[in-house]
RNA sequence: GUGGCUAUUGUGUAAUGGUAGCACAAGAGACUGUGGCUCUCUUUGUACGGGUUCAAAUCCCGUUAGCCACCCCA
C-alpha cells in the first residue's frame, strides 16, 4: 500500500510479529557471546568517510558504490557504517583498550548500511553480528571464532551450513603471488571481462572472484595461492586447519577465497548456505595483521568475523528452526460498568480495575486490559486473543462483597477471592 | 549502477475494456455478566501521476516500491 510516507528502499520496519523472532536469535548469538569470554561494544553508527576508505580499500566495491557518504554542516565527509571492524579498530585504539588486557575479545551487533539495489538476503540497512580478537596472532584464535561461527550455526539449528577456508597470505608473501597472477595472464588480458581488465590493473588478487566465464578459463591458468604462500602463512594455515580438526568442524579449503575487504591477511573464511537466492555467505570473516598499525595503533594483530542477521533468520526460516515463541499474558483484568448512566463519570469498576492492574504488574506478572470499555464478551475475546493465562473479573456484585472473580481460561474454573488478596494470590500462580 | 518480472482492502487472491468479488484477519452481535467452535452483520482496496477511450483494475507512458538477476557482499 503506498502511504504518503513510506520507508526509504531497502530499509524494513521489523513489526513486533518478527521482532519476536529477531530477539530470539539476538538472544542466543549474545549468550553464547558471553560464554566465550567476549564483550560487547558499541561504535557510533556513522565515522569519518576517510576510515572506511583507508582501512576497507580505495578500490574496492563497497567504497567505490556503495557507502553512504555525506556532508556534515561544516562540510566533513562522514559516512554510514558499512561494516563493523574499521570502527572497532578506531574505538581500540582511540581508547589504547590495548593498555588494558593484552588480547581482547570484543562483540558488536546492530545496523550497518550500503547503498546497493536491494534483492534477497541484501537491504540498504542491514543488521550484523561480530566479533573482533585484537592484540595477538595465533592460529587459537582463527580457531576459535571460527569454532564460535560453527557453534552459534549449530545452536540456532543450522547443521548443514558449509565453511570455506582461505589464506590471502601476509605482506610479505601477497605481492608475490599478485606478481604471479598479473605475469600468468599477461598474454589473455584481452580475453578478460571489463571489469576483469581493470582489476588485472588495480587489484590482481579480486579477478580470483569473478564469475565471468571466459574469465574462468583464463584464470584456471594461475597456480593456487597455496604454493605462493610464504613459509610462515603456510604454518600458520597448517596449524589452523589442526586446531579445526581437533575441534571436529569440518571445511573445505578455498584458494580462491578473497572477500571484498582489502585488510585481510592470512586467514579468510565464510560459511555459506544455499537457499539465500544469489547471496549465500551467512557468517564471513578473516584475519588482519597490518591494520591496527596503519591506523597509528601498535603493532598487534587481528581477526574477527561478521554474520548477516537477516540472511541468517532468512535460512532459519527456510530450514523451519524458529521455534513457536508464543508470549501469551499472564492475567487479563474485564471490568463491568455499573450502568451506561455511571459509566461515563468514571464509575467503580473501572477504577478498582485499572488499579488492580498496576499492581499486579508491579509482581513481575504480565498483565493488560482493555481500555474502550466494551462488552465482557468482548473482553474475553480479547484475553482469548492475548493468550491470557487467567482472567479477573470485576463488575458491580464483586465491588459490593470486596471480591473479584478469577477464571481460569484453560480449565474455564472460577473462583471468587478478596480484592486485597488477590496479587498475593496470583503470585503463588506464577 | 544495468537488465527482467510485478503492483487489487491488514494478508492471500478473483474480475473479455463495461456492477471491483472471495477467503482469512479485524470489529459488533446471536434472549443482554464470560473467550475458543458455529452462525449473522459491518469496516477496509485498484501504488502514484499522466495519456488513449463513450467507458480503464484491465491498453500506453512516466514515477515510486517490491521481487529476481548482474556486480558485489552480511
Amino acid at each position: 500500500m503506498a502511504t504518503k510516507y513510506q520507508s526509504l528502499r531497502g530499509t524494513k520496519d521489523i513489526l513486533p510479529e518478527d521482532s519476536r523472532t529477531w530477539r530470539y536469535v539476538e538472544g542466543k548469538i549474545s549468550d553464547i557471546f558471553a560464554r566465550f569470554g567476549y564483550q560487547e561494544i558499541r561504535t557510533p553508527i556513522f565515522e569519518m568517510t576517510e576510515l572506511f576508505v583507508r582501512s576497507i580499500g580505495a578500490s574496492t566495491d563497497i567504497v567505490n558504490k556503495e557507502m553512504y557518504t555525506f556532508p556534515d554542516k561544516k562540510g566533513r565527509s562522514l559516512t554510514l557504517r558499512p561494516e563493523g571492524t574499521a570502527p572497532v579498530v578506531r574505538a581500540y585504539i582511540q581508547n589504547q583498550l590495548y593498555q588494558k588486557d593484552e588480547v581482547l575479545k570484543l562483540y558488536y551487533k546492530g545496523p550497518f548500511f550500503r547503498y546497493e539495489r536491494p534483492q534477497a538476503g541484501r537491504e540498504r540497512q542491514f543488521h550484523q553480528f561480530g566479533v573482533e580478537v585484537l592484540g595477538a596472532s595465533s592460529p587459537a584464535i582463527d580457531a576459535e571464532i571460527i569454532y564460535l561461527g560453527c557453534f552459534i550455526l549449530k545452536s540456532l539449528g543450522l547443521d548443514n551450513a558449509k565453511l570455506l577456508l582461505g589464506s590471502v597470505g601476509c605482506s610479505d608473501c601477497r605481492p608475490a603471488y599478485e606478481k604471479l597472477i598479473v605475469s600468468t595472464l599477461k598474454e589473455s588480458t584481452s580475453k578478460l571481462c571489463d571489469d576483469c581488465q581493470k582489476r588485472y590493473k588495480t587489484n590482481p588478487l579480486r579477478m580470483l572472484d569473478c564469475k565471468n566465464e571466459d574469465c574462468k578459463k583464463q584464470l584456471k591458468k594461475i597456480p593456487s595461492f597455496a604454493g605462493s604462500l610464504c613459509d610462515d602463512c603456510k604454518k600458520y594455515l597448517n596449524e589452523t586447519e589442526e586446531l579445526l580438526k581437533l575441534l571436529e568442524v569440518s571445511y573445505t579449503i578455498s584458494p580462491h577465497l578473497v572477500r571484498g575487504l582489502d585488510y585481510y591477511t592470512r586467514t579468510t573464511f565464510e560459511f555459506v548456505y544455499s537457499g539465500l537466492g544469489a547471496q549465500s555467505t551467512v557468517i564471513g570473516g578473516g584475519r588482519y595483521n597490518n591494520l591496527i598499525k596503519e591506523f597509528g595503533g601498535p603493532s598487534v594483530s587481528a581477526c574477527g568475523f561478521a554474520g548477516g542477521m537477516e540472511r541468517l533468520i532468512s535460512v532459519l526460516k527456510n530450514e523451519g528452526k524458529i521455534p513457536s515463541l508464543s508470549d501469551g499474558l499472564d492475567v487479563f483484568i474485564a471490568q463491568i460498568p455499573a450502568n451506561t448512566e455511571t459509566a461515563g463519570k468514571g464509575d467503580e469498576c473501572f477504577k478498582t480495575a485499572f488499579k488492580l492492574l498496576q499492581e499486579i504488574r508491579c509482581f513481575k506478572i504480565s498483565a493488560d486490559m482493555d481500555y474502550r470499555n466494551g462488552s465482557l464478551k468482548s473482553q474475553f475475546r480479547k484475553a482469548n486473543k492475548l493468550k491470557a493465562s487467567y482472567v479477573i473479573v470485576i463488575g458491580e456484585d464483586e465491588i459490593k462483597k470486596g471480591i473479584v472473580k478469577l477464571k481460569d481460561m484453560k480449565t474455564g474454573n472460577e473462583e471468587n477471592i478478596k480484592l486485597d488478596e488477590a496479587t498475593s494470590k496470583l503470585k503463588e500462580k506464577f
